[in-house]
RNA sequence: GGCCCGUUCGUCUAGUGGUUAGGACAUCUGGUUUUCAUCCAGGCAACAGGAGUUCGAUUCUCCUACGGGCUACCA
């Protein structure tokens, strides 16, 4: 197959979310695959909705889920900017090549008129369409408007009675009749290009030769083939990825709970676990494994990819965020805790204590939560403890502090001989001594804990609960 | 309204003109772990509906329903 160079191009209107940054992935991943360059192109033409500190949060997310473009803003690449609007003035010349061939024209209806006749075409039961009455205006027309001092949009002429055909990698062949497209805008009044024009422009003056991107632009696909054909500009191939929607089917929004990246960072997810979550959705991984960046992209397909949309399922996600916490080292570990714990006391032996909880734990609060448990709360604090304790009695805690205080080598034998002297044995003996030393029901080996925390807060923990 | 895309267990998905329709997550039941997690064993659970083509359709065709998109001086 071709070169493969892929871009994402988002519009700094928002934060990302899944469904972004699954785009973002897909298209990262094919030009992994294929050694080609991925290219980062911001699409700022709306300058009503765009803001500089998305920019910034968008690039932050890449690079968090490094997801690193080899073309792009503060990076490589032979373009001046990477910002469409920085980059208006490119289009100046394909918009005067384009009037030279008469393929646009100046139109002068005005939002407010275009949006009485699509009212009324569509109480009439009539597709709601630009009926082109610029299209074949004469050039007094014309003047006369500009001479009133009217700012023109200009329109791409559709041709009729053709069909525009092209092959989706994802969704097969494709056939659009021009006929029901009409002569789209692709320069505003303001003299700033549409997506439209400046998002196929700018793919092909980038030398983007495989355009990865939602199925909302499927449609749009027929009108951005026109244009680039009478600019006898090349076209890319493309690969329609369908939607990624909510739990209850609707796109992703922050009603049906969908999380920023942001949000998911800010949570402790990590991006290999997102990463492996985000590449079974929609597209299939052969097996189960946790795999880098690089391994994905090496299984990357775009046959792979499902032309059905998929929705948001949050145990999936938790699935490999716990697969790939569980993988990580004791450094890395304690690398993620420490960024997300800032206030993790720093007498602590944060290796042991790491060593102790890592497989206990898939988000750093937990990790926090415990620690709490451990030193720092009431074992009054849950009442599920607390019951416990009453249940097991005074007499029984006086008996365990009695043995603990003695000296032991290591704490089976230890709860054996308070076994022995209390009567109790089993769940009964067991759980009565884990709930008093860690505050809570479950968590790792108690022997663990106990060498972890040291005899002196054992027994101080064990009189808390011979007093409670 | 027009055009387009889609519909397999709750979820992510595999798959085929003849299969006991497979796996994973979730869930449930056991076992291991004297807790939890892990691990192991097992259970529940799906081809949207209707016609047609065919000896046979989940698979091919058409229609319907449902979901989504485009039809913006948003992208």
């Amino acid at each position: 197959m071709k070169a493969n160079k892929t871009r994402f191009s988002p519009s700094p209107t928002g934060l990302l979310h899944l469904g972004n940054l699954r785009t973002a992935l897909f298209s990262f991943l094919m030009a992994q695959k294929h050694k080609s360059p991925f290219l980062l192109r911001i699409e700022d033409t709306d300058f009503e909705r765009s803001k500089e500190e998305f920019s910034k949060a968008i690039c932050e997310d890449l690079n968090w889920m490094q997801l690193n473009w080899d073309e792009g803003p503060h990076s490589g690449g032979k373009e001046d900017s990477y910002y469409q609007s920085e980059r208006v003035h490119l289009y100046e010349e394909f918009y005067s090549e384009l009037l030279d061939k008469n393929l646009i024209y100046p139109c002068f209806t005005s939002e407010e008129e275009l949006k009485i006749i699509r009212r009324n075409q569509i109480a009439a039961g009539e597709p709601p369409r630009y009926t082109g009455v610029w299209s074949e205006a004469s050039e007094n027309e014309i003047q006369e408007e500009l001479d009133k001092g009217n700012q023109p949009v200009y329109r791409f002429r559709i041709p009729k009675d053709h069909n525009i055909k092209f092959v989706d990698l994802v969704k097969g062949e494709q056939s659009f009749s021009t006929n029901d497209l009409d002569d789209f805008i692709v320069r505003k009044k303001d003299a700033t290009p549409t997506f439209m024009f400046a998002n196929a422009v700018d793919d092909s003056l980038m030398e983007v030769d495989l355009v990865l991107r939602g199925d909302d632009h499927l449609s749009n696909t027929p009108r951005q083939i026109a244009l680039l054909k009478a600019l006898n500009l090349s076209l890319p191939q493309y690969a329609h990825v369908s939607l990624f929607t909510g739990l209850d089917g609707a796109p992703l929004s922050k009603r049906n709970g969908s999380l920023s990246i942001n949000d998911l960072r800010e949570m402790g997810y990590l991006p290999k676990a997102v990463a492996n979550y985000l590449s079974r959705v929609g597209h299939t991984i052969p097996d189960n494994d946790l795999k880098t960046l690089e391994d994905l992209a090496l299984v990357f397909e775009t046959q792979n990819i499902s032309s059905s949309p998929s929705k948001f399922d949050m145990d999936q996600l938790l699935f490999w965020q716990k697969k790939t916490v569980e993988s990580l080292t004791v450094n890395e570990c304690k690398e993620w805790l420490e960024k997300h714990l800032r206030d993790l006391p720093s007498d602590l032996n944060h290796e042991d204590f790491i060593e102790l909880i890592k497989d206990n734990i898939n988000f750093p609060e937990e990790a926090k939560n415990y620690l709490n448990k451990l030193f720092y709360q009431p074992l009054t604090a849950q009442t599920e403890v607390e019951n416990i304790i009453k249940t097991a009695g005074k007499e029984f805690y006086l008996v365990a502090y009695k043995v603990i205080d003695s000296g032991f080598d290591n704490w089976i034998e230890a709860t054996k001989l308070i076994g022995g002297e209390s009567g109790k044995k089993g769940k009964d003996l067991f759980m009565p001594l884990r709930v008093a030393i860690t505050g809570q029901t479950k968590g790792p080996e108690l022997d663990k804990v106990v060498d972890f925390i040291g005899v002196n807060r054992v027994l101080e923990r064990v009189k808390e609960a011979s007093e409670l």
